[in-house]
Formats: C-alpha cells, structure tokens, sequence
RNA sequence: GUCCCCAUCGUCUAGAGGCCUAGGACUCCAGGUUUUCAUCCUGGCAACAGGGGUUCGACUCCCCUUGGGGACGCCA
C-alpha cells in the first residue's frame, strides 16, 4: 500500500514553524516510504482565508524545498462534492437538520458552564417529527451515544474517548457552507490519506473524525499526533514571540537547510545525532523517534545550526542565498567569485546570513568612517611610522599575494621591532573600519593593491589630523 | 468546570527494568590554538517534579498528587 500523507493548512495566516514542522514530518514519511505528499488548503472559513496567505503558505514551503505531488487543492472548489455527502448523510438518517440559532446555542452553553458541566450540544433535534428544509437550518452529523472510539496514535499509542463526551458537531452551517471537521474527512477518504501527521491539538478532533468515516464507510486513516512548539519561554507561540511565518527566517538570514535541521530535531531524535541533510532526514526519519512531550523553540540552537551550514555547505550554495542578503542590503558585488574565498572566512564570525552581507560591506564599498572605538586603540599617532613602512612595501610587491603581503607585514615588524598589535591591528582599522576582521593578509589580496594603497593613505590622513589635533591642545 | 495529552540538565534530547557514578547537543564558565574577533580543541557547571506501589532491582511498569499544554465554535 502506498503511503499517501498530506500538509492541510487553512490559509488565515503565513506558515509558522509549527506548521512547518508538522509539514516536515508529513512530507519526510512520504519521502521515507515512497509514498505521496499531498497539499491541501482548508479554506472552507472564506471569513478569514486569504490570498494572500495562501501565497505565504506555498513560499514558505517552497522555500524549504518541500515539495508537494499533489495539489494545492483547494476545499472551496469542492463544495459539490462536500454537499453531495451531506445529502447521502442525510438520507441515510446519519445526520439531521438542526433548527437551533446561535443566540440559543449560546445561552445552552452557558448554562451549562454555569453548572460546571462540558458545554455540548444536548441533541434536543434528534427525533423531530418534522424536518422542514425551508426553514432556517444547519446540518449535525448523528454521533453515536455509545460505546468509546479508540485511536492507535502513532506517537502516543491507544487514547480512549468515550462517545459521551462527544456531541452532535455541525456539518453544514446555515448558509449550507460545510465545516472543518466534515471537510477534512471527506478529504482524507477521498484522496486516499493512509497517515495523518499532524498536530495534537487535533487530538480532540479525532475520535468525531473517525466516527464520520464510519458513518460512510470509508477507511479510517492512522494518525500521528506530534507535540506543538512552545516559544523561547515555555508558553505557546504567540505573534509575540516566535510565531513568526518562515520567511521572516529567510529575511533575518538563516538558511532552509538549517531551519529544516532545527525543526526535525524539535520533538525527533536519532539517537544523539545532531546533524542531519536533507537525504539524512529521509533516510533515518521515524513515526516512533517523535516524542510526546512539547518542545521549545530555541533560537540559540538555530544559530548554531545556521553557523554550522553557512560554514560546511558548498560555498557556491551559500553564496546563492548570500546574493539575496546582498541585494537586500543594497551591496553591489561585481565580482561574485570573491564571495568563494570571502564566505569561509567570514562565515566563522557570523550567525547568519544577513550579519555575513553586512560585515562584508567593505570588501565591496569604499569605509565611509573608522569604528571610534577601534580607531582611538589603534589609529594613533605611533602607528603612523609602521603603517608607512608597510604601505611602500606592499607597494613594492612585484605579485600582489596574500603570502607576500603576509611577508610584506613581517618584515615590518622586524625592522621596527614591533609585535604584530602595533601593525596588524592599524592595518586592520585601516582597511575595514573595524577592530575585528578575518585575517589581513587574505582581505588585501581579495581587494587589491590600489584600493589597499588607498585606504591605508586614508588612515594615515586620520592619524595626521588626530596628531595636530592634540598639539593645539 | 469537563474531557484529552504531557512530564530527564536553563533549552533540544539519549535512555524500551540491571549497560546510569544518567550520555550527547545548544547556552554559559575555565584553559589551549590563533595577526584581532571568531572558528577549532580540551575541560567544567547543570536534570530523572513529588509520593506511593510492583520487582531481587526502577529514569524506565502501575496508581495518586502537583505542574504544564490542548480541546470543549455555524474557526480550522
């Protein structure tokens, strides 16, 4: 039997990363198994779906290259279809028309808080004598009194529901629009969905899902109920903290690669590995190695992990998600091959993409000022002499090479006795502005002898103003 | 309130009754390597929620308590 698995968000929002990892784990079954991963979007709710987020949905899975065979299929289209299963539910006796408003719902369920009972539909529809269709209606599926469903959850093993606790749940509202829970049956029975991997507050859903798939007969699916994604502090995800769409991850620099790696780690495990592709994930991954308890998302991890992949994927596919981070930022990178040599040496000191195209910038852009702080420690005026000396060397070097200019730096040093602070670090300020850097040698010869020739003249004017400056005092 | 689910270091987790003096990873701390910063290497801090059982033996099984989460919509 092929496994058929699918991905059913209802598009009143972007796709967060509980979505996304639900999404992870529904498609990396398929993959695993060979199996077939459908797309589906619930947008029965036409109050709150939008375009807008169903484009939200589709990047950020596109993004992490999670990639559908089938759909996106869209509920709404299906609306005959829907009623056409209504109708046979109906003239079967399995479901009723229920002639309720909600205002009368409302106060029922009122009451019944108040009496410190489950508010619930008391099934006072059931067995009317009549029927009428002309009058204001909507439609209940009849759940069975008795007995109890049992699901064999995946993850969590045998759950009980007792079927008194469940009532009679609306199918087709007032307006003859279908609801969730009758659209999705319908669905999964129609597309043939073996597995539904998906978040456990659908738990609850569950047993009132199966006993409408026993009503049409059609095969209940297993289920995988994984845990949800607490934020940073423990509490659910909220817009405040965390619940932000995956592409807010694009945009703050991180890698899909990594994000995925983050995410299949967040409530699965394989023994104590960390580390795992793409082909890995497929590879090892397991309806068994999901656990029960929810988990906290933790960007400190994550910013390991990205590190980790900016500073191991090939750099040719680093450097295409760095053009992005790039663009955005508004640097011009005429020559795209420097970025091999430039990711592995500043990949070390970043976290992330966006930190990598910003402390690039003045490989690319000539330095508009010198950090304060790491100009008055080392653009004094006793490194005027030094950075002179260095500057008519690097000048006279017949190859402009990073060994040379590494050569061009110690002959300095031996010359003026100086340690390497009193060069390398004028150097560097010279060159970057900045008081930390890869090393000099490497950065020199990636940026040229002119432009090098230029910025330490550049210094050395600072340095000459600084030193007038101080005498008027 | 009722029902359902969950419970190992701060966080992610390993652990399928003896392998546990509870392992790994992130973070943090201390050393080392290093042209600064970082990377890297070595070491360290840090947990079985509590109480009862079952058992020769419990992190592992059962029950209770506590704590967390979810559901209870003409939302999905």
């Amino acid at each position: 039997m092929t496994v058929i698995t699918r991905f059913a968000p209802s598009p009143t929002g972007y796709l967060h990363v509980g979505g996304a990892r639900t999404a992870l784990f529904s498609w990396l079954y398929a993959r695993k198994t060979q199996g077939e991963f459908v797309l589906r979007i619930e947008d029965t709710d036409r109050e709150r779906s939008t375009e807008a987020s169903v484009q939200a949905i589709l990047d950020g899975m596109s993004w992490l290259g999670l990639d559908h065979d089938r759909g996106p299929i869209y509920q709404t289209d299906r609306f005959d279809r829907y009623n056409e299963v209504i109708q046979q539910l109906l003239e079967e006796g399995k479901a009723y028309r229920c002639y309720h408003s909600q205002a009368e719902l409302d106060d029922m369920r009122e009451q019944q808080k108040a009496r410190g009972d489950k508010p619930r539909y008391d099934g006072s529809c059931r067995n009317l004598a009549e029927y009428p269709e002309d009058q204001p209606h909507v439609i209940r599926f009849r759940n069975p009194i008795e007995g109890s469903v049992y699901i064999d959850d995946l993850v969590r093993g045998q759950i009980e529901i007792s079927n008194s606790e469940l009532d009679d749940l609306i199918i087709a509202r007032t307006d003859g629009t279908p609801t969730y829970n009758f659209t999705v049956v319908v669905d999964d029975w129609d597309m043939g969905i073996t597995h539904v991997i998906r978040g456990d507050d659908h738990i609850n859903n569950t047993p009132k899902q199966i006993n409408i798939l026993r009503a049409l007969g059609a095969e209940v699916p297993k289920y995988a109920h994984v845990p949800m994604i607490l934020g940073d502090d423990g509490k659910r995800l909220s817009k405040r903290h965390g619940a932000v769409g995956v592409m807010q991850y694009r945009d703050d620099g991180y890698l899909p690669q990594a994000l995925l790696n983050y995410l299949v780690r967040l409530g699965w495990s394989h023994g104590d590995q960390e580390i795992f592709n793409v082909d890995e994930m497929i590879e090892l991954f397991s309806l068994e190695g999901i656990n029960r308890a929810p988990s906290a998302f933790n960007t400190e991890k994550l910013n390991w992990l990205n590190q980790h992949y900016m500073k191991t994927l090939p750099t040719s596919e680093v450097a295409q998600h760095l053009d992005w981070h790039l663009k955005e930022q508004g640097i011009e990178v005429s020559d795209k091959s420097v970025l091999e040599v430039l990711i592995p040496l500043f990949s070390e000191r970043c976290e992330t993409l966006k930190q990598l195209a910003s402390q690039m910038r003045y490989m690319f852009e000539d330095v508009s000022e010198f950090n304060a702080n790491a100009a008055k420690k080392h653009l004094k005026v006793s490194a005027a002499a030094p950075l002179k000396l260095l500057k008519e060397k690097m000048q006279s070097l017949n190859e402009w090479s990073a060994e040379n200019i590494e050569s061009a730096i110690e002959q300095t040093m031996t010359e003026l006795e100086i340690g390497m602070g009193k060069i390398g670090m004028p150097l560097r300020v010279a060159i970057t502005g900045a008081g930390q850097s890869p090393a000099m040698n490497i950065l020199c010869s990636v940026l040229g002898k002119g432009i090098c020739n230029q910025r330490i003249e550049l210094a050395l004017e600072f340095i000459e103003q600084r030193r007038l400056q101080s005498e008027q005092r």
